[in-house]
DNA sequence: ATGGTAGTCGCACTA
Protein backbone atom coordinates (compact mmCIF):
# COMPACT_ATOMS: atom_id res chain seq x y z
CA UNK A 1 0.00 0.00 0.00
CA UNK A 2 1.41 3.67 -1.07
CA UNK A 3 2.25 5.68 2.25
CA UNK A 4 0.62 8.82 0.70
CA UNK A 5 -3.12 9.54 0.83
CA UNK A 6 -2.45 12.02 -2.25
CA UNK A 7 0.34 13.06 -4.09
CA UNK A 8 0.70 17.24 -4.40
CA UNK A 9 2.99 17.90 -7.63
CA UNK A 10 4.12 21.50 -8.62
CA UNK A 11 5.72 22.69 -11.51
CA UNK A 12 7.20 25.76 -12.03
CA UNK A 13 10.15 27.69 -14.67
CA UNK A 14 12.27 29.49 -11.92
CA UNK A 15 14.67 31.01 -14.13
CA UNK A 16 17.72 30.49 -11.75
CA UNK A 17 17.09 28.66 -9.02
CA UNK A 18 19.92 30.34 -7.39
CA UNK A 19 19.03 33.90 -7.36
CA UNK A 20 15.16 33.17 -6.97
CA UNK A 21 16.02 30.53 -3.88
CA UNK A 22 14.07 32.87 -1.76
CA UNK A 23 10.64 32.49 -3.76
CA UNK A 24 11.41 28.83 -4.34
CA UNK A 25 11.80 28.97 -0.07
CA UNK A 26 8.63 30.96 0.25
CA UNK A 27 6.14 28.32 -1.96
CA UNK A 28 7.95 25.61 -0.27
CA UNK A 29 6.54 27.15 2.62
CA UNK A 30 2.83 28.10 1.71
CA UNK A 31 2.08 25.62 -1.01
CA UNK A 32 3.96 22.16 0.85
CA UNK A 33 3.90 20.54 -2.25
CA UNK A 34 5.09 16.57 -2.02
CA UNK A 35 7.39 17.22 -4.78
CA UNK A 36 8.36 20.26 -6.79
CA UNK A 37 9.47 20.13 -10.21
CA UNK A 38 11.50 23.32 -11.34
CA UNK A 39 12.75 24.15 -15.10
CA UNK A 40 15.62 26.32 -15.94
CA UNK A 41 17.55 26.44 -12.56
CA UNK A 42 20.73 27.65 -15.02
CA UNK A 43 23.50 25.93 -12.94
CA UNK A 44 25.23 23.17 -12.55
CA UNK A 45 24.71 20.52 -10.44
CA UNK A 46 27.73 21.35 -8.37
CA UNK A 47 26.08 24.81 -7.56
CA UNK A 48 22.84 23.41 -7.06
CA UNK A 49 21.62 25.25 -3.66
CA UNK A 50 21.07 21.49 -1.94
CA UNK A 51 21.26 22.79 1.31
CA UNK A 52 18.33 25.59 1.02
CA UNK A 53 15.76 22.33 -0.24
CA UNK A 54 16.99 20.11 2.92
CA UNK A 55 16.48 22.38 5.31
CA UNK A 56 13.44 23.24 4.05
CA UNK A 57 12.30 19.30 3.99
CA UNK A 58 12.64 18.53 0.56
CA UNK A 59 15.23 15.96 1.06
CA UNK A 60 15.14 14.17 -2.23
CA UNK A 61 16.85 15.45 -5.11
CA UNK A 62 16.73 14.67 -8.85
CA UNK A 63 18.89 17.06 -10.75
CA UNK A 64 20.12 17.35 -14.21
CA UNK A 65 21.75 20.87 -14.30
CA UNK A 66 23.88 22.64 -17.09
CA UNK A 67 26.11 26.06 -16.51
CA UNK A 68 24.26 28.76 -17.64
CA UNK A 69 21.65 27.82 -19.38
CA UNK A 70 18.15 25.19 -19.17
CA UNK A 71 18.58 22.45 -16.37
CA UNK A 72 15.75 20.81 -14.64
CA UNK A 73 15.56 19.75 -10.69
CA UNK A 74 12.72 17.36 -9.42
CA UNK A 75 12.93 17.98 -5.62
CA UNK A 76 10.67 15.75 -3.00
CA UNK A 77 9.99 15.85 0.74
CA UNK A 78 9.33 11.53 0.12
CA UNK A 79 12.08 9.48 -1.83
CA UNK A 80 12.81 9.38 -5.41
CA UNK A 81 14.01 5.97 -7.04
CA UNK A 82 15.08 5.06 -10.37
CA UNK A 83 16.61 8.72 -11.52
CA UNK A 84 16.83 8.75 -15.43
CA UNK A 85 18.13 12.05 -17.24
CA UNK A 86 17.21 11.22 -21.05
CA UNK A 87 19.41 13.40 -24.07
CA UNK A 88 16.96 14.89 -25.99
CA UNK A 89 18.64 15.70 -29.86
CA UNK A 90 22.45 15.05 -29.25
CA UNK A 91 23.11 18.30 -28.07
CA UNK A 92 24.42 17.85 -24.57
CA UNK A 93 21.20 20.08 -22.71
CA UNK A 94 19.84 19.01 -19.41
CA UNK A 95 16.22 19.43 -20.21
CA UNK A 96 14.58 16.27 -18.71
CA UNK A 97 15.04 14.41 -15.60
CA UNK A 98 12.55 11.43 -14.46
CA UNK A 99 12.28 9.80 -10.64
CA UNK A 100 9.57 7.52 -9.35
CA UNK A 101 7.72 7.59 -5.75
CA UNK A 102 7.53 4.70 -4.35
CA UNK A 103 5.12 6.29 -1.49
CA UNK A 104 2.79 7.21 -3.85
CA UNK A 105 2.06 3.67 -5.43
CA UNK A 106 5.36 4.21 -7.73
CA UNK A 107 3.97 6.74 -10.12
CA UNK A 108 6.34 8.04 -12.39
CA UNK A 109 7.43 11.61 -12.81
CA UNK A 110 9.05 13.37 -16.25
CA UNK A 111 10.01 16.63 -15.94
CA UNK A 112 10.58 18.73 -19.30
CA UNK A 113 12.50 21.76 -20.63
CA UNK A 114 11.66 21.86 -24.00
CA UNK A 115 13.37 24.10 -26.34
CA UNK A 116 12.06 27.53 -26.94
CA UNK A 117 12.41 27.35 -30.47
CA UNK A 118 13.95 31.32 -31.13
CA UNK A 119 11.57 34.01 -33.02
CA UNK A 120 11.50 32.45 -36.45
CA UNK A 121 8.79 29.98 -37.09
CA UNK A 122 10.86 28.40 -39.81
CA UNK A 123 12.92 25.21 -39.70
CA UNK A 124 15.19 26.44 -42.99
CA UNK A 125 15.82 29.71 -41.80
CA UNK A 126 15.64 28.73 -38.13
CA UNK A 127 17.84 25.60 -36.45
CA UNK A 128 16.77 26.29 -33.05
CA UNK A 129 13.08 26.07 -34.36
CA UNK A 130 13.94 22.92 -35.71
CA UNK A 131 15.57 21.77 -33.07
CA UNK A 132 12.55 22.39 -31.14
CA UNK A 133 10.38 19.98 -33.57
CA UNK A 134 12.79 17.52 -33.35
CA UNK A 135 12.82 17.02 -29.25
CA UNK A 136 8.94 17.12 -29.85
CA UNK A 137 9.74 14.05 -32.43
CA UNK A 138 11.92 12.21 -29.98
CA UNK A 139 9.88 12.40 -27.26
CA UNK A 140 7.05 10.69 -29.23
CA UNK A 141 8.86 8.01 -30.68
CA UNK A 142 10.34 7.37 -27.06
CA UNK A 143 6.82 7.18 -25.71
CA UNK A 144 5.18 5.68 -28.21
CA UNK A 145 7.59 1.96 -27.39
CA UNK A 146 6.89 2.12 -23.63
CA UNK A 147 5.30 -0.99 -22.35
CA UNK A 148 2.08 -1.18 -20.24
CA UNK A 149 0.14 1.73 -21.62
CA UNK A 150 -2.85 0.62 -19.50
CA UNK A 151 -1.01 0.44 -16.29
CA UNK A 152 1.88 2.61 -15.74
CA UNK A 153 1.32 5.47 -14.08
CA UNK A 154 3.34 8.60 -14.92
CA UNK A 155 2.78 12.06 -14.89
CA UNK A 156 4.46 14.59 -17.48
CA UNK A 157 5.63 18.25 -16.39
CA UNK A 158 7.27 20.91 -17.15
CA UNK A 159 7.82 24.34 -19.45
CA UNK A 160 6.67 22.54 -23.20
CA UNK A 161 7.08 26.23 -24.36
CA UNK A 162 3.67 25.40 -26.86
CA UNK A 163 0.11 26.77 -25.82
CA UNK A 164 -2.37 24.76 -27.94
CA UNK A 165 -5.38 25.89 -27.64
CA UNK A 166 -7.13 29.00 -28.66
CA UNK A 167 -7.56 30.18 -25.21
CA UNK A 168 -4.21 29.43 -24.17
CA UNK A 169 -3.02 32.37 -25.48
CA UNK A 170 -4.08 36.20 -24.82
CA UNK A 171 -5.25 36.82 -28.52
CA UNK A 172 -5.51 33.14 -31.08
CA UNK A 173 -4.91 35.65 -33.83
CA UNK A 174 -2.16 38.03 -33.30
CA UNK A 175 -0.23 34.88 -32.46
CA UNK A 176 -0.91 32.15 -34.86
CA UNK A 177 3.03 33.40 -36.27
CA UNK A 178 4.16 33.70 -33.14
CA UNK A 179 6.93 30.36 -31.74
CA UNK A 180 4.83 28.53 -28.79
CA UNK A 181 1.56 29.20 -30.96
CA UNK A 182 2.22 27.90 -34.34
CA UNK A 183 0.18 25.30 -35.64
CA UNK A 184 3.14 23.21 -36.76
CA UNK A 185 4.11 23.50 -33.18
CA UNK A 186 0.75 22.56 -31.90
CA UNK A 187 0.62 19.48 -34.39
CA UNK A 188 3.60 17.72 -32.85
CA UNK A 189 2.56 18.27 -28.86
CA UNK A 190 -0.76 16.47 -30.09
CA UNK A 191 1.18 13.63 -31.47
CA UNK A 192 3.03 13.60 -28.08
CA UNK A 193 0.52 13.31 -26.26
CA UNK A 194 -0.97 10.59 -28.56
CA UNK A 195 2.00 8.91 -27.85
CA UNK A 196 0.99 7.68 -24.58
CA UNK A 197 -3.00 8.86 -24.56
CA UNK A 198 -1.65 11.74 -22.19
CA UNK A 199 -4.60 13.49 -20.29
CA UNK A 200 -4.56 17.16 -19.91
CA UNK A 201 -4.76 18.46 -16.38
CA UNK A 202 -5.30 21.90 -16.68
CA UNK A 203 -7.61 21.50 -19.03
CA UNK A 204 -9.94 18.81 -17.01
CA UNK A 205 -10.29 21.71 -14.68
CA UNK A 206 -10.55 25.03 -16.77
CA UNK A 207 -13.36 24.75 -19.66
CA UNK A 208 -11.94 25.50 -23.41
CA UNK A 209 -13.37 28.75 -23.82
CA UNK A 210 -11.74 29.91 -20.42
CA UNK A 211 -8.30 31.57 -20.88
CA UNK A 212 -5.49 29.66 -18.81
CA UNK A 213 -1.94 30.91 -18.61
CA UNK A 214 0.81 30.11 -16.59
CA UNK A 215 3.57 32.79 -18.37
CA UNK A 216 3.47 36.60 -18.82
CA UNK A 217 6.26 38.25 -20.55
CA UNK A 218 8.66 40.60 -18.92
CA UNK A 219 8.39 42.82 -21.92
CA UNK A 220 5.28 44.17 -20.45
CA UNK A 221 4.85 47.46 -18.63
CA UNK A 222 2.77 45.78 -16.73
CA UNK A 223 1.77 42.27 -16.66
CA UNK A 224 -0.97 41.92 -14.92
CA UNK A 225 -3.11 45.03 -16.21
CA UNK A 226 -2.00 43.77 -20.11
CA UNK A 227 -2.40 40.13 -19.10
CA UNK A 228 -1.24 38.94 -22.47
CA UNK A 229 -0.35 35.81 -20.67
CA UNK A 230 0.51 32.14 -22.36
CA UNK A 231 0.00 28.37 -21.51
CA UNK A 232 3.39 27.14 -21.53
CA UNK A 233 3.73 25.07 -18.65
CA UNK A 234 1.56 21.75 -18.63
CA UNK A 235 0.87 19.05 -16.45
CA UNK A 236 -0.40 15.74 -18.02
CA UNK A 237 -1.06 11.99 -17.00
CA UNK A 238 -1.37 8.58 -18.49
CA UNK A 239 -4.72 7.01 -18.83
CA UNK A 240 -3.83 4.85 -15.41
CA UNK A 241 -4.22 7.89 -13.69
CA UNK A 242 -7.46 9.16 -15.62
CA UNK A 243 -9.92 10.54 -12.39
CA UNK A 244 -7.20 11.18 -10.22
CA UNK A 245 -6.43 14.54 -10.07
CA UNK A 246 -8.83 16.30 -7.46
CA UNK A 247 -7.44 19.90 -8.00
CA UNK A 248 -5.35 21.87 -10.39
CA UNK A 249 -4.29 25.54 -9.61
CA UNK A 250 -1.89 28.43 -11.43
CA UNK A 251 -0.88 30.07 -8.75
CA UNK A 252 -0.38 33.62 -10.27
CA UNK A 253 0.35 35.69 -7.21
CA UNK A 254 3.96 34.57 -7.64
CA UNK A 255 4.18 36.45 -10.91
CA UNK A 256 3.53 39.24 -9.01
CA UNK A 257 6.43 38.21 -5.96
CA UNK A 258 9.57 40.15 -5.50
CA UNK A 259 12.06 39.87 -8.50
CA UNK A 260 9.72 37.29 -9.94
CA UNK A 261 10.06 34.48 -12.58
CA UNK A 262 8.21 35.06 -15.81
CA UNK A 263 6.56 31.59 -15.20
CA UNK A 264 3.58 31.16 -12.21
CA UNK A 265 3.72 27.97 -10.75
CA UNK A 266 0.99 25.18 -10.89
CA UNK A 267 -0.13 22.98 -8.87
CA UNK A 268 -2.23 19.48 -8.89
CA UNK A 269 -3.08 17.15 -6.54
CA UNK A 270 -3.88 13.79 -7.09
CA UNK A 271 -5.28 10.93 -5.24
CA UNK A 272 -3.25 8.15 -4.65
C1' DA B 1 6.12 47.36 -37.25
C1' DT B 2 9.22 47.38 -33.66
C1' DG B 3 11.12 46.94 -29.24
C1' DG B 4 10.32 46.09 -24.99
C1' DT B 5 13.07 42.84 -20.00
C1' DA B 6 15.71 39.33 -17.59
C1' DG B 7 19.69 35.92 -16.44
C1' DT B 8 24.36 34.20 -17.07
C1' DC B 9 28.90 35.27 -17.85
C1' DG B 10 32.05 38.42 -18.41
C1' DC B 11 30.04 39.49 -24.72
C1' DA B 12 27.21 37.38 -26.68
C1' DC B 13 23.84 34.27 -25.89
C1' DT B 14 19.20 32.46 -24.50
C1' DA B 15 14.56 33.19 -23.47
Amino acid sequence: MPKLKTLKVATWNINSVRLRIESVEKFLKEQKPDVLCLQEIKCHNDVFPEKAFKKAGYEHIALNGQKAYHGVATVSRVPLTNIETREFCNKGDARHVAATVPDAGDIRIHNYYVPAGGDEPDVEKNEKFAHKLDFLNEMEAWYKNHKNKKTSKMVLVGDLNIAPFEHDVWSHKQLLKVVSHTPIEVEHLERVQKSHSWIDVMREFVPHDEKLYSWWSYRAKDWKAANKGRRLDHIWVTPAMKGTAKSMEVLTDARGWEKPSDHAPVIATFKV
